[in-house]
DNA sequence: AATATATTTGAACACTGTTCAATAAACCAA
DNA sequence: TTGGTTTATTGAACAGTGTTCAAATATATT
């Protein structure tokens, strides 16, 4: 079957290359300016083919979303060298923020925007990159917890809270929530929270 | 002058009616379905009407975002009641969850939606609703660190992070992320989170 | 009553996501 | 090579969006 082999070839060929040009206007241009014209327009195919390849923009926003996931994972790799589970928390919420601070529009679509649960919801499928950031961050929170940290705290509790606070430090940012700080660059205060967050936790 | 008196009340009317309407449909019907358009048909004007009366969408959105503050700053007037500082932070996180679990859409548009801010930075304004809250808040985190809560921590970084942590707790679950989190409804985990913020200011 | 001013209208513009009948291309058997 | 079948692609159409603006209407003043 070398004929339906190669048409199997150019049907993904055609579908990674709408991806492809959907994540390049997202990153260029964000996704209010990632409309479906403006995808088929970069690949110089019509608005209809697109649907032939996803079943509509969520998932094409959900795809590009995964990916995401696939690069902080990729950043988060060097984690495996720190042994120390404290240590280890703090690498991951420093490389968490420098990720959102260079990928603001990623991490926004990541973790803020609707689209990527829409599809989840809708395909009755469960947040698997979620879930297993989620994990790595739980395991590392009960590394701490076996070394006295976070004492006798829950760590379901923990973890989540701990997501929260850096995530909520993050998003205040991009959603331009911080102008009311005073005395810092955005930069500058995400930080010096960050580190107030950590003396929280060392000082116990 | 009479007659300019009464043709100035009924352009306050028409425009705060416009409001009422805009506030209407967002809280029932979510700011997706909230037009221009929308707005005009429920108060029986055409859209073209409502561009005299504000200069955009998001003047709109603004405004409605001004009234979220007035009504968080209602249910914010009781801490005036509770003079231990660290017993009024706690109960400031309380009304605040409470606030963004009651209004979700209102909570949306506050402290996660771009159209207040592109008003803002439309007109060159501040955002003096969002100031005044955080000032409430460095209030009360100033009053807690002299009675010796967040020991050689700085005001400002202290601040951003306690603010950081509630808002990230309940912006995760309003943009369904807290999926990821086992055991726990949505309500549960950020109580339980909550909780565990607090026990770390705590036990130190 | 005629003029001047203020208000309101709705069509038009340039977009959006999505659908679908029609067209074009590719393939396969005779 | 021809004819028929399947598959891929198209682009117009639908129902919506924010916004603008000349024209029509309503109100007020002389």
């Amino acid at each position: 079957m070398g004929i339906s082999d190669r048409k199997e070839r150019e049907k993904t060929e055609l579908r990674s290359l709408i991806l492809k040009a959907a994540k390049k206007l997202f990153l260029e241009q964000g996704i209010e300016k990632t409309s479906i014209r403006n995808i088929a327009d970069a690949i110089e195919y019509s608005p209809g083919t697109i649907y032939h390849y996803f079943q509509d923009k969520d998932s094409i926003f959900h795809e590009i979303h995964t990916e995401g996931f696939q690069e902080l994972g990729k950043k988060m790799a060097v984690l495996h060298e720190v042994e120390n589970p404290f240590e280890r928390l703090k690498a991951m919420g420093k490389i968490y923020i420098k990720f959102a601070f260079e990928n603001t529009d990623m991490y926004d679509l990541m973790f803020i925007k609707q689209a990527p649960m829409d599809f989840l919801e809708k395909m009755d499928c469960e947040w698997d990159e979620g879930q297993a950031t989620f994990d790595v961050l739980r395991h590392t929170v009960q590394g701490c917890m076996e070394q006295g940290y976070f004492k006798g705290q829950e760590l379901e509790a923990v973890t989540f809270m701990v997501w929260s606070a850096v995530h909520g430090m993050v998003t205040l940012n991009l959603r331009h929530r911080c102008k009311v700080v005073n005395a810092h660059t955005p930069d500058e205060i995400v930080h010096a929270s960050f580190q107030s967050f950590i003396k929280l936790v060392e000082q116990q």
